[in-house]
DNA sequence: ACGCTCTTGCGACTCGGTCGCAGTTGGAGC
DNA sequence: GCTCCAACTGCGACCGAGTCGCAAGAGCGT
């Protein structure tokens, strides 16, 4: 339940803001709520729910992998969170709002490229242009075979 | 177990090609396979393994889900067959080979548009040049707002 | 400090998909 | 056309990810 103390100006602030945005729409900032937004806080990587259940318990607290799932959801549903799927495998969640990014994904070696917006603008409005459709990458991402793959012989 | 007439002709050549196919592989062409290859004959539209299993079993065919389950896998890996995903639900199966299509997927409305490759041409060159990745979009779909719900005030 | 109501922990459940195993069957070899 | 064995099937148990219902607990407005 400590907070690291290098960081914790920013994330007082940040967590201040989330308080705020929560409260506005009727939800309440649980100390189980606090702890995820903290978890996230804390890396740029994103997280499954198992992961982060297991960081909020080996800091000493109670948590329930459904409450986490269910925060997970509220945290998502107040524009704080968001979270994205890798290929086949589980929802990996990460803060929103102004970090957002989109991804691209290997689906031969599982690399994993996390980029601005802006940088697909151009592929986007492409897209946009020939089939109608704006695209979004944070969600879902783009696949397919990252350089060092496309030039490697095929793996098993 | 009976094929519609009208399409006899055509199912027999294609089932021939992946009978041969199956056989270079070590593979053996068992009734609940040539059932399932004909079930995605007769269809253009991606179908889940349960559609495909409850489509045999209305044909009076025992068909046990783990059996579809195991003999899509087995097809796909002879490239007779590959699958896609539409956001969160389960996978739907179609026939590979030739039929190839690439998908956009509208995450508000469900809207799918299967297109051909070769209309993803410029934008996969552009990923490819900005990114270094070769993109594909037959497994996991290009996901965002379609052009109808674009230009629509945003639903629930 | 009270009390309303949101939130939590827990266990049971769902859904999509996989596995182990005993019994069946395709098809190569004779 | 019979034999035989690996490939295949059905069945039921299982798995991982995620959801639900309910009784107990805890924010927070007053």
């Amino acid at each position: 339940m400590t907070i690291a103390p290098e960081s914790q100006d920013v994330e007082f602030d940040d967590l201040r803001g989330a308080f705020t945005r929560l409260r506005e729409l009727g939800f309440r900032l649980s100390s189980a709520r606090r702890l995820v937004l903290e978890a996230l806080f804390a890396t740029d990587v994103p997280a499954s729910a198992e992961e982060l259940a297991e960081r909020l318990s080996s800091g000493g607290v109670r948590a329930d992998l459904a409450s986490v799932y269910r925060n997970l959801e509220t945290l998502e549903r107040a524009g704080l969170v968001r979270h994205v799927h890798f290929g086949h495998s589980r929802g990996l969640y990460a803060l929103a709002g102004g970090r957002e990014r989109e991804y691209l994904h290997c689906d031969r070696c599982g690399r994993v490229d996390a980029i601005e917006p802006a940088q697909l603008d151009e592929i986007r409005l492409a897209i946009r242009r020939r089939f109608g459709y704006e695209a979004r990458f944070t969600h879902f991402p783009i696949v397919g075979l990252c350089a060092g793959c496309r030039t490697t012989p095929a793996g098993p």
